[in-house]
DNA sequence: AGTTCGAGTAAGTCATGACTAACGGTAAGT
DNA sequence: ACTTACCGTTAGTCATGACTTACTCGAACT
């Protein structure tokens, strides 16, 4: 239990497709709340709720700009994130290959 | 629109801790409907469904073994989230080196 | 052939959460 | 010091979707 614990608060982060616009964007070019905004359909508090769920899940950082806070991605998260799925894909493979060896030279439907 | 539709659809897929429950379970060891629901809190129908949604995803493949149904989970779905991953990890990475370079040199327009 | 078990489908209910509107607080500019 | 602008918060509404119950289909076993 190491950060596979943000690695599960980022995945249900970022199954929100708002959400994952906004990552997407914050990939692009860190951002203030408004020009995040200003690029989506959705209104300046619904982004600021994002934001705050994004930040939970240890995707993004916060930095104040004065009155302007600027948000960034967290690369820390991201990896966490990727560590999870590495884990899970050597499974897949693991499951994949036991499955082609059960079939060796089987399998051509129709 | 390689394969980064088919990570979106998987980052929605995984959204519901439920389904992670049952990809989880699916990496560990490939089962049918009602062996993965006899672990879960949720009834078998239940688990039909999510397994639909993993499956419309490309994270899981369907084998059908007589009336049983056994699921695995699928590489390839996998891998093509963990390639969304990289990307924008990359992103991350750079707007974060662009960071720190702005705290070290100060002096950026706008 | 009949029975039994297992899986998928459909309809319906209910909870979760995404979004908007209104308010308060804080920092810069005049 | 006042005004302006931006950000965050709260309360409330409404849509999305997760779950269950009941039904039908298909395959194996007696």
């Amino acid at each position: 239990m190491t950060y596979s614990n943000s690695a599960i608060l980022a995945l249900g982060a970022l199954g929100d497709p708002t959400r994952r616009a906004i990552f997407e964007s914050l990939a692009r070019k860190p951002s203030a709340v408004g020009q995040l905004a200003d690029g989506l359909p959705v209104s300046r508090p619904a982004v600021s709720q994002h934001l705050r769920v994004l930040k939970a899940a240890g995707l993004v950082t916060e930095a104040a700009d004065g009155a302007r806070r600027i948000y960034r991605l967290d690369p820390r998260g991201v990896g966490a994130m990727r560590d999870w799925l590495d884990t899970h894909w050597a499974g897949a493979l693991d499951a994949f290959q036991a499955f082609a060896d059960s079939h060796t030279e089987e399998g051509n439907p129709s």
